[in-house]
DNA sequence: CACGAGACCTGTTCGC
DNA sequence: TGCGAACAGGTCTCGT
């Protein structure tokens, strides 16, 4: 399910409290219950379980794809992968059919883990950095430039789209935004990095922003049964729109396999390199 | 450094 | 209707 504006969308459902009464700002953990052993990167399964109890939340966020609970003494962060959740909520129905972990505040709210394919994971760690320090910068960080964009961009001699979807390059764009991305950008998915202009990497760079900018505006995508509340897939241009015509020029939108990923774009409005 | 393939998983949809 | 193949928002690891 997720990428950046999809992972943004849980973060703030959490603390807005969707769906019920209140959000986890400021509540205390009870326990937590683990149903898939994998589920837990770090520490320990043991380890997590005993050291949740007691722990506050002083904060949620987002970093990359990564969701991120501040707690008392130390972090826990959450990656949703392909299929991951976070379900607020009372009832057993309610906390999903695949929920992995489950935490319990002491007000009796429960938080889920809901993933059904399972590739999901939490870290808890005194120092997320552990973690997050592989990232690169956030494509809507005001303090990034587009001529930061443009150094770390030129000297890369790579395809477009796997660059994009590098997490290290820059984080939090996926499949879906690195597709809408480029056809907003006019750039073919092959175009290879150090041969993009200044004025394409500047187009680029924006197209990046309103795209995700966007997402976050519609709540993130809701493509199939996974995630649920977001209306960004009904404002597509390219992706999943194979056959279908390029909303610019009309010309049907084509599909390929790259880097084992299906890839769509306009053959006319993003020429081939 | 760059690329492709295989793994990790389950659920849904597509083609015959 | 049934059944296998293909496909899905991600990322890690290994071989070339």
């Amino acid at each position: 399910m997720p990428e950046l504006p999809e992972v943004e969308s849980v973060a703030r459902s959490l603390v807005s409290g969707q769906g019920v009464s209140k959000g986890i700002l400021g509540q205390t953990f009870s326990k937590a219950v683990l149903s898939w052993n994998k589920t837990v990167a770090l520490p320990s399964a043991a380890s997590l379980k005993r050291r949740i109890p007691g722990q506050q939340v002083l904060g949620v966020g987002r970093r990359g794809k990564f969701i991120r609970i501040d707690l008392s003494n130390e972090t826990i962060l959450i990656h949703l992968r392909m299929s991951g959740d976070l379900i607020l909520g009372h009832s057993e129905k309610a906390l999903g059919k695949h929920s992995r972990l489950r935490f319990y505040f002491e007000n009796g709210l429960q938080m889920s883990f809901n993933d059904p394919r399972k590739f999901g994971r939490v870290w808890l760690l005194e120092d997320p950095e552990e973690v997050l320090s592989k990232l690169g910068p956030e494509p809507l960080d005001s303090s990034l430039s587009p001529a930061d964009f443009y150094e770390r961009l030129h000297p890369r001699k790579r395809q477009l789209k796997a660059l994009l979807l590098d997490q290290a390059f820059l984080a939090g764009i996926g499949n879906i935004y690195a597709d809408e991305a480029l056809h907003a950008a006019k750039l073919h998915p092959l175009r290879l990095a150090h041969s993009i202009s200044r004025k394409q990497s500047n187009a680029l760079f924006k197209a990046i922003q309103s795209v995700l900018e966007e997402g976050i505006r519609r709540n993130g995508a809701s493509i199939d049964w996974v995630y649920q509340g977001g209306e960004f897939q009904n404002y597509f241009a390219a992706y999943q729109k194979t056959g279908e015509p390029c909303p610019r020029c009309a010309t049907p939108i084509e599909r390929m396999v790259l880097g084992q990923r299906g890839t769509h774009y306009c053959p006319f409005c993003q020429p081939a390199p």
